[in-house]
DNA sequence: GTCCGTGCAAATGCTTTGCAGCTCT
DNA sequence: AGAGCTGCAAAGCATTTGCACGGAC
C-alpha cells in the first residue's frame, strides 16, 4: 500500500488545482520550491510517471518536451508560437473522425494528439 | 549563391523520393550511408534545418523526436503504438476548424499538428 | 582569398535510472 | 525488519553548436 508521499501529493495537488494547463517537470518543480515544498526534479518526474501509469495524469508532448495535466475530459490545445503559452480547447471535434481514420488507414484508432499553433492575444499585439 | 552540396542534395533527394512518410535524422543518415553517400549525422541535421528554414521541408514532432518530410500539401498522420509506423492521412478536415479555434481562444491560428495513435493492421493481428 | 559545406567532437537540454539513506508501516 | 519514497548523481538520447579543414567561386 502506498505510503504518504509528500512530493507525489504535492504534484497531484498542483495538477488538480490547475493554475496552468499543462505543466512541465521543471515548472512543477519550481512551483513546489516556491511554495515551500522543495523537491528534487527527479522525484517530480517519478511522481508524474506514477500518476501517469495509473491513468490519473495525461502526458502531452509539446515541441519535444513533456507536459502533464490531470486526465479529465479529453481536450486539445493551442500553442502560441510567440511565447509558448499553451491554452486548452473547450471541446474535441475529432473523436467523431476516428472511425473515418480507421476506415481510411486500417489502423484501429485509440486516441490522438492535436496541437494548434498560432499567436496568443498578447503576442498578436507584439508582433503585429 | 549556394554551392553544390552533396549532403544537402542527397537529403533533399531522399525526402522528395518519399520512400517513407517522415524521416528521422538517423534514418536519413543510415539511408545515405547505405546508398553509398556517407554523410555525418550533423550534416544531415544541417541539411534538413536548411531546407526547413526555406520552407521546403516540414518538421513533425513524433513522440518527442523530430521527423522531416517534403513540405507539400498539408496532411496529418497516424502513428502505430505497436511498431511506431507513421502513416499519412489523405486529407485534412481540420483547417476548417481553425476559425472556430480563433474565435474560441483569441489566438490567431497559423497551423496545427495532429497525430492519431492506434495500431496498424500488422500490430492489430499481433496484439489481438 | 574568401566563403560555404563538411566531418569530427563536444555541449546542451531533458528524460530516465542507480544507489544509498530515511521514513513509515 | 521490510517496503516505499526521496535526494543526489550520473547515464542516455537526440538535438544542436564550435572548430578547423577543404573545395568552390
Amino acid at each position: 500500500m502506498p505510503r504518504p508521499s509528500s512530493v507525489r501529493d504535492a504534484v497531484a495537488d498542483l495538477l488538480r488545482r490547475g493554475g496552468r494547463h499543462a505543466w512541465s517537470i521543471e515548472e512543477l518543480h519550481q512551483e513546489l520550491v516556491a511554495s515551500g515544498r522543495p523537491a528534487d526534479p527527479s522525484s517530480v518526474f517519478r511522481a508524474v510517471s506514477y500518476l501517469h501509469d495509473r491513468g490519473l495524469v495525461a502526458r502531452v508532448m509539446v515541441d519535444g518536451k513533456a507536459r502533464y495535466e490531470v486526465a479529465g475530459a479529453h481536450h486539445d490545445h493551442v500553442r502560441c508560437e510567440g511565447c509558448g503559452a499553451l491554452a486548452p480547447l473547450p471541446g474535441c471535434a475529432l473523436e467523431r473522425l476516428e472511425p473515418e481514420v480507421t476506415a481510411g488507414t486500417g489502423f484501429s484508432i485509440t486516441g490522438h494528439q492535436l496541437i494548434f499553433s498560432g499567436r496568443c492575444p498578447d503576442c498578436r499585439e507584439d508582433g503585429g
